[in-house]
DNA sequence: GAACTCACG
DNA sequence: ACGTACGTGAGTTCG
């Protein structure tokens, strides 16, 4: 070291390869090999290795079993949970994959690697040396210092956050040595360090912004009171050897320079056989392209197509219309989150080695005749980012798109639907492939958005096109692997544009109707606003959910149900505590109520009205909701109000779009308790579908093995909230929530349950396993969702992720089930020439606008398509309902 | 932009 | 011992 642009990357090896093997679901190589966390480490480091572009690197290993930390406290890392198998195995692979990068990597008997890496970096920073970091390992911030960035991994290992002294105290307001303290108050579990009992992150945090340190804690131990400051008394000494044991030793005797860890690129040959051996056909693509210039770790893909900017030259349409019949790949680039609205950029074609730009005007030409017929031709298929997305906003240019033969979004969200960033860069460098520059780099967001000149949007939309047309083959590779063709090919991909069209029609909504009823709402909000100002005996932010805890809680003084991070909870459900102590209470609901009504609906929707054809158009996402469900946006049609009078009076807004037609609304009956009949197979639950009984009754009469004439309204009622929390993945805790009973009372209730529906018990507890064996959870169309989080330590995250498993099949499956009968009605709509449209879909209903004359023909197939969507074990069941609008449709 | 609250299935 | 029911979108307040 020694040049000012030097820079040292430190990599804790344990701490990455550990967490890359929770994040990944399992991956075996041919041999049986277990590859996965490898993988994970592998394509990390690749990307810091870009991000970073360290001249410097070493990745350090703890050695052995015991270390220094153990002469003090035998117990450190004790009770935790050995390696497992398929872990420990990865070791040796990863250590050769290191040296195929020649990369140096170390160890030293009797520490562990932080130790190593606090040395190393003291040394490098001593020398005014820039360092990098990283780790999954939060106690690594100790380090950060002006010279020191530490780069943390998130979500598995897939990306990093770089935190700088300032980045620390902006997350926890502490500097970062504080980071020991922290430890040394809450401990941390999975080390086995005990910290303060009781002490958890928050509370620490509190302490120490207003103590600095443990030491100063305990000193002013006189100024705490009640259990913790009794839990702390009890524990000072855990608390001083915690933040012993979780300080990084920096004085490690190493017998290494930083310099020893010099680092110039990899050999590309040596590591193209390192990967071959372990399989890792995307990281092996993706290295081919940075060719043998081994200097260059983070060479972008060299370009392997010309751009053709299309009106530049002469001869440019030519040369587009000629290279037609070989186009794959169209990416449309729009402004805009609401596609009903945003303003097209550009669009890029990729044909062979080539890839054509056009700008939006260019539609207008008379040359792009032939495009535009390439566009709307059915039998040539075309490849896209969110095809869906690129139809509405070509439909708005009078461009119509068809042929939509694959999405990679759409495939790339079926192989991962929890995927946090779903950027065609992300996706990019998530499988391997050559990445682009991310849209938010070369456009900014916010108010900083533009667009940048010709050339450079221009390149931009080629190299997007060009990833979306390598990605194509390894995504539908993958799809068929994870026996997800058919979910994709015969639903997803055809659903999507049976959305579109749902889309594009809209449904008419009122204004005037809307308005009236928004003069209703505000009377009463008017009023109650007063009578709230003069039962508090002063007037203020009713809104504001600090101020009005100030006046319930500090002025009316009544007693504090619940708090959150901010101080005083004042949610409906403490109000519903607090209504029998104060009149006021009733009042603040009710303006909760109409306000929200107000806002959301009555000028929410009222916004969304297009003025020129008096519809909304709504924007189903696709490929949000992580159990395969729809999600609505620009307006949100999913959550108009039904369950209160008041609220249910906007739906008399939603009205025909032509005279003399009516609104028809379908709801599936119970379809989530059927699809666990059927999961689960259990003979009680199937039964009760059979016989077509309510099946709440039926559930309280199981469970309190009465006769259907004792069960009064109150069984029924727990009967149900115990079906909701079976759908729910349940826990006692949940149950006696909802039903405000004791979690003993509510534990008695599942196991009484659970003794009568036996097949459901042994369905939840074979899911939760099959989740913790095979990594992820699957519908009945073979929906996956991964939970990484199913093997978690941590109590919380666990559980969340085993309630996960027991509800994604269920919920899942019921929106597999809708979806197919929205693909079907579609296509039974066009066989039979009917008129009808479908127009809205809200998880177990499809509502539709229907001549007169197709009343009758409508009435009977909308239950039958929906009803036979997918054979089950039980009967499916829709109810169908008419009206003259949405209200009336009941 | 995060936190809180609340509308729906 | 831990402290949440599952899945969403959107409006308001406030730092």
């Amino acid at each position: 070291m020694g040049k000012g642009k030097d820079k040292l990357m430190l990599i804790d090896g344990n701490s990455i390869i550990y967490r890359a093997f929770f994040a990944l679901p399992p991956l075996t190589n041919s041999n049986g090999l277990h590859t996965n966390a490898v993988f994970g480490f592998t394509t990390m480091l690749l990307k810091v290795l870009e991000q970073e572009k360290p001249t410097h690197i070493l990745v350090a290993f703890d050695a052995g079993k015991v270390t220094f930390r153990h002469e003090g406290y035998a117990e450190y890392k004790g009770g935790r949970q050995k390696t497992p198998p398929e872990l420990s195995e990865q070791f040796p692979l990863l250590k050769e994959v290191i040296g195929s990068f020649s990369i140096s990597q170390f160890e030293l008997a009797g520490y562990e690697a932080d130790d190593i890496i606090g040395t190393l970096s003291r040394k490098a920073e001593e020398e005014g040396q820039e360092v990098v970091v990283v780790s999954g390992d939060k106690d690594l911030l100790q380090l950060a210092s002006d010279k020191v960035t530490v780069l943390l991994t998130r979500k598995g290992v897939s990306e990093v956050e770089k935190y700088s002294p300032s980045d620390v105290d902006e997350k926890y307001g502490l500097k970062p040595l504080q980071i020991i303290d922290l430890k040394g108050l809450m401990g941390d579990p999975s080390d086995n360090i005990p910290g303060v009992p009781g002490v958890g992150e928050k509370t620490a945090l509190k302490l120490l912004h207003e103590y600095g340190t443990v030491e100063n804690v305990l000193d002013n131990i006189g100024n705490l009171k009640g259990k913790l400051r009794e839990n702390i008394e009890n524990n000072m000494e855990n608390a001083r050897m915690s933040k012993q044991l979780a300080t990084i030793y920096r004085e490690v005797p190493l017998d290494m320079t930083v310099e020893d860890a010099a680092w110039s690129g990899y050999d590309a040959s040596t590591l193209a056989a390192a990967f071959r051996k372990l399989e890792f056909k995307s990281l092996l693509e993706r290295l081919d392209l940075h060719g043998a210039d081994d200097a260059a770790v983070e060479k972008v893909a060299k370009a392997e197509y010309e751009m053709v900017i299309v009106g530049s030259a002469a001869d440019t349409w030519n040369q587009l219309n000629d290279a037609l019949p070989k186009a794959e790949a169209v990416l449309v680039e729009s402004a805009g989150d609401n596609p009903h609205q945003a303003e097209m950029i550009g669009l890029a074609i990729t044909a062979v080695d080539r890839i054509y730009v056009l700008q939006p005007e260019q539609l207008k030409a008379s040359e792009a005749e032939e495009l535009i017929a390439w566009l709307a031709e059915p039998d040539r298929p075309k490849t896209g980012y969110d095809l869906h997305r690129v139809q509405l906003v070509l439909s708005r240019s009078g461009v119509k798109l068809c042929g939509q033969a694959f999405d990679v979004q759409l495939a790339a969200y079926l192989l991962d639907p929890t995927e946090a960033d779903p950027s065609l860069s992300s996706t990019l460098s998530r499988y391997g492939l050559p990445t682009v520059p991310s849209d938010e780099a070369v456009f900014g967001k916010g108010a900083k958005f533009h667009v940048p000149p010709l050339e450079e949007l221009a390149a931009h939309l080629a190299a997007k096109a060009d990833g979306i047309r390598r990605l194509k083959p390894v995504l539908a590779e993958q799809l068929d692997k994870l026996g997800m063709r058919r979910l994709y090919y015969e639903l997803e991909q055809p659903l999507a544009i049976v959305l579109a069209n749902m889309e594009q029609q809209g449904i008419k909504c009122e204004g005037a109707a809307l308005q009236e009823l928004g003069k209703d709402f505000q009377r009463r909000i008017d009023e109650t606003m007063k009578e709230i100002y003069r039962l508090a005996g002063m007037e203020f932010n009713i809104g504001s959910p600090k101020q009005l805890g100030e006046v319930l809680f500090e002025k009316l003084g009544l007693p504090v149900v619940k708090k959150n991070k901010t101080g005083y909870s004042t949610d409906a459900e403490v109000l519903e505590k607090l209504e029998p102590h104060h009149e006021i209470v009733r009042q603040i609901l009710h303006y909760r109520q109409m306000t929200k009504l107000q806002s959301t609906y009555i000028e929410g929707l009222t916004k969304e009205i297009r003025p020129d054809d008096g519809k909304i158009h709504t924007y189903y996402r696709q490929t949000i909701a992580a159990t395969g469900r729809l999600a609505s946006q620009y307006p949100n049609l999913q959550n108009i109000p039904i369950r209160m009078e008041e609220g249910r009076q906007i739906r008399k807004a939603f009205v025909p779009s032509e005279p003399g037609w009516c609104i028809l609304a379908a709801d599936y009956s119970q379809i989530e308790l059927r699809v666990l009949a059927h999961i689960s197979g259990d003979e009680r639950l199937k039964e009760a579908f059979l016989q077509e009984m309510d099946i709440h009754t039926k559930t309280a009469m199981d469970v309190f093995g009465v006769p259907k004439e004792q069960v009064d309204a109150n069984m029924r009622r727990s009967a149900k909230a115990v079906n909701f929390g079976i759908v729910y993945g349940i826990s006692d805790y949940g149950l006696s929530q909802n039903l405000h009973i004791t979690r003993k009372e509510a534990a008695a209730f599942i196991e009484q349950y659970f003794s009568v529906f036996q097949g459901v018990r042994k369905y939840m507890d074979s899911i939760v396993e099959q989740a913790r064996r095979d990594g992820y959870v699957t519908t009945l169309l073979e929906r996956r969702r991964y939970l990484p989080d199913i093997t978690a330590s941590n109590f919380n995250l666990r559980s969340f992720a085993e309630r996960t498993a027991m509800n994604t099949p269920i919920q899942g499956t019921a929106a597999d089930i809708i979806k197919l009968a929205m693909v079907k009605m579609d296509e039974a709509l066009r066989e039979r020439n009917l008129q009808s449209r479908m127009l809205l879909q809200v998880h177990d209903e499809l509502v539709f606008e229907v001549p007169e004359e197709e009343f009758e023909t409508m009435k009977v197939l909308v239950p039958q398509v929906m009803e036979s969507a997918l054979e089950l074990d039980v009967p499916l069941k829709a109810d169908v309902s008419f009206g003259s609008n949405w209200y009336e449709a009941k």
